[in-house]
DNA sequence: CCCATGTGAGACATCTTTGTCTCACAGCGG
DNA sequence: CCGCTGTGAGACAAAGATGTCTCACATGGG
């Protein structure tokens, strides 16, 4: 059977390209389809046969980042113990994908007036239950909204993730340093 | 003379195609010469006549976005008091160029080889000062660097800049949110 | 009134990107 | 060896944005 030949190779490929494509446009977010082609490796043409078009392309990195940081979420199991190490787990688990979630970030200020995609929501709600979770319990403060602190999260690994891409900040401080601030802010705590 | 009328025109109208410019591109970053032009009410032949072309209008806007960073970093006065009031004052002062800011956040992103305009630098350096000086007189942790502190400000006023525009968060709340994120995180204080 | 200046509208060529198509070639299985 | 499949290279037209240019018009000062 040809078939599966067929599709198994696709596959593969098909990830291939997608995560060389998600690696470049984190870098280069208006790359061409040629430029995304060459750094796969593969020519125009095979792409456009992955891919019907940019549009496409793009709407399959989103796929690829919300499937991304729905793993991360699961692994991270936001229900169990303190929502503080819940937050810590999150962001550890989710920093591979940071790239990828700031370029899908910026990407989606230009989709205003579309749909908005039903996976984005869904991740949103995971995350801004764990920090309603949080207030419930007593750990976080109330006068910050779960919404807000979904968005703050959000700028926070974009912002992380460029800075650590030009060298403004050291790679392995990204979980401390976005943790640290989220949770605990600039503010120094006074010994208790 | 006609040089007096003429300049005096065209320095109002080119601050008003300016800051319409602005208010578009900081809804759709994509927008079109022609849809800036329209969006201010000229041609696009007028359009051309202040900004020789797309790049002249965006480091036009960029050298906005500096100086109304820089008169904001002024009027906040990041000197004097305590670094906590100052870090607040210039929230607070810098809130109407968040939305010219964010785009200019990402659109830098794009210009990663080229030159990094002097003017940026330069605001970086004024934050993180501020931020130094509160590590200096104790009032902030020192685990945070003044650089990730720095950047992670831009990427909340980004954050908020957007969420408001989309109503996620109410726009009242803007200082607010942002400010006591930045300096007391989520986590709630113990009572003292 | 007349003219200079700035403007809007639109035509136009150019450039870039995109999407489609064709063709030749390499690899692999039968 | 033959044929099938996927690929690369390139040609091609279409679309969109840009930059330039011309021309008619309005307006305001001399």
């Amino acid at each position: 059977m040809s078939h599966m030949g067929y599709s198994c190779l696709m596959a593969l490929d098909r990830d291939h390209v997608l995560r060389s494509a998600a690696t470049l446009l984190t870098r280069k977010s208006t790359a061409t389809m040629d430029e995304v082609a060459r750094a796969a490796g593969i020519s125009r043409a095979t792409l456009h046969r992955h891919f019907a078009g940019r549009d496409a392309l793009v709407r399959a990195l989103e796929a690829l980042g919300i499937e991304e940081c729905e793993a991360a979420l699961d692994a991270a199991r936001l229900d169990e113990g303190p929502a503080t190490d819940a937050v810590h787990r999150l962001v550890r688990e989710i920093e591979p994908a940071a790239g990828l979630l700031a370029f899908l970030y910026t990407e989606n200020q230009l989709f205003e007036g579309e749909v908005q995609n039903q996976g984005w929501t869904r991740l949103d709600d995971r995350i801004a239950a764990l920090f309603r979770r949080g207030q419930q319990t007593g750990e976080f403060r109330i006068d910050l909204t779960p919404a807000w602190l979904t968005e703050a999260l959000y700028g926070l690994l974009a912002s992380a993730a460029w800075a650590v891409s030009e060298g403004r900040v050291a790679r392995k401080d990204f979980t401390h340093m976005i943790v640290e601030l989220l949770l605990g802010g600039a503010r120094r705590r006074e010994e208790s």
